[in-house]
DNA sequence: TCAAAAGCTTCAGTCTCTGGAGATATCTTG
DNA sequence: CAAGATATCTCCAGAGACTGAAGCTTTTGA
């Protein structure tokens, strides 16, 4: 049985979130200890690393809530898992590809920017010629 | 000189948005037509875009704001800018690396799950098992 | 055993938007 | 030029996802 703060450590969702999940049902409320603080299973840390990992996905709550629901049940066919799964895909794709070419321009900025004025960092550069780029928006 | 619906479909920043930068005092308040609607110059689009992009990146508004200032102070040492932009780099790298996981993951997913139930479908296993992941939290 | 650390509930606040209502302005086309 | 469609305006409320403080109780460990 695991406390509220070992729930946190172990999952980096804190403290005050593993509530919140609780209140917003995305995670069951767990046993309480005689003086009524939770006590959680390993099947509940399961699902709390299951909810991070989606969260860093950039799933909605909503979203979550709903696979939540189907893993639940796993009677019940994927192709609703899926629908709601593979419609964040693309964006995700889009972020990542957004990101890498940030983190690219942002490392060489790190690397050998010298300059002495804000007006010729290339920080500056990155943030505002990056508006020039192709993706579109 | 550009409405602010033009704006918005220029950089990808929604309407209210805008507004919204305006009052938290990211962007100048613009000038106004007769009938007092907001009329953009084309270097207002250049910092829309600029706060969008530093947006993408993961900085907060404050931080912004920090950066705008500084850019509209060019005389000013850009060692400041530099610690606002860069101490953001980490995390924004290791998001990417968190990112590009799941995407690998939930691209073999999506070319071959043919499960019948959401017991068996891997966007379940993928989120779930990536809580073994390698990764700290 | 007893103090420090962790947990409890409640509630308010933060951040970053987002949307609706109802009124006004601008654009387009007949 | 008139009228109708579309876009903006302000104000305000709400959403989503937390986050933190206050004041109190429980657990832990030296």
């Amino acid at each position: 049985m695991l406390s509220i703060g070992e729930m946190s450590r172990r999952s980096g969702v804190k403290v005050p979130t593993i509530r919140y999940y609780e209140q917003m049902n995305l995670i069951d409320a767990p046993e309480r200890s005689a003086g009524n603080q939770r006590r959680y299973t390993h099947a509940a840390l399961d699902r709390l690393t299951f909810i991070r990992h989606a969260r860093d996905l950039g799933l909605s709550l909503e979203a979550i809530r709903e696979l939540v629901r189907l893993s639940e049940n796993p009677a019940m066919p994927h192709d609703e898992a899926h629908r709601i799964a593979t419609s964040h895909l693309a964006a995700i794709r889009e972020r990542i590809a957004r990101l890498k070419r940030l983190e690219k321009e942002l490392t060489r900025v790190e690397a050998n920017c010298h300059a002495d004025q804000a007006g010729d960092c290339n920080i500056m550069q990155v943030l505002a010629d990056h508006g020039r780029c192709e993706t579109e928006h």
